[in-house]
DNA sequence: GCCAACGTTGGC
DNA sequence: GCCAACGTTGGC
């Protein structure tokens, strides 16, 4: 079982929109890069991941849970572009704000901290607990376990 | 609003 | 295949 990261500008797309489209979720669309598309293609059915709000907030917010593999991206001219589908699971209690995790020696090779720029990104287990510990997010709960 | 970091494109 | 130019992201 891996973790992730998803990163949406609050503006352009916010953890209460996605909260909106319940259970059934949406397209993780309009990723435009091979890496992050790469990772997207691997994750596997029920797979959790936090939602990030960069930008504005940048921290993160949720808990969100792959509800279907990657296919085409629907908002894609070209179909080499793939999209998983997310839906929210739970809110992070305190928010984690990038200043906290940068702050936090656990989570120095966090990618979120290192490379500001990738906008889906594998999160080591150790990592994802650290985060909800730091957010008061009960493992179970974030996890799925 | 600026700029650093990173990715992509295209000329050679 | 290299690299300069350009575009985008996202922290500050």
């Amino acid at each position: 079982m891996a973790f992730w990261l998803f990163k949406s500008e609050p503006f352009k797309w916010s953890f209460a929109q996605q909260k909106d489209c319940g259970a059934a979720g949406t397209e993780w669309s309009g990723v435009r890069n091979y890496q992050a598309r790469n990772f997207m293609r691997t994750m596997q059915i029920g797979e959790r991941g936090f939602f990030y709000h960069s930008n504005e907030g940048k921290a993160v917010v949720g808990v969100v849970e792959v509800c279907a593999l990657a296919h085409p991206d629907s908002t894609a001219d070209d179909p080499r572009w793939e999209c998983v589908d997310i839906r929210a699971v739970c809110d992070m209690p305190r928010p984690v704000g990038l200043d906290t995790a940068k702050a936090e020696p656990r989570l120095k090779d966090m990618i979120l901290v290192t490379n500001s720029r990738l906008s889906v990104q594998p999160v080591r287990e150790d990592e994802f607990r650290v985060i909800c510990e730091l957010g008061g997010l009960d493992w179970a709960q974030a996890s799925g376990t």
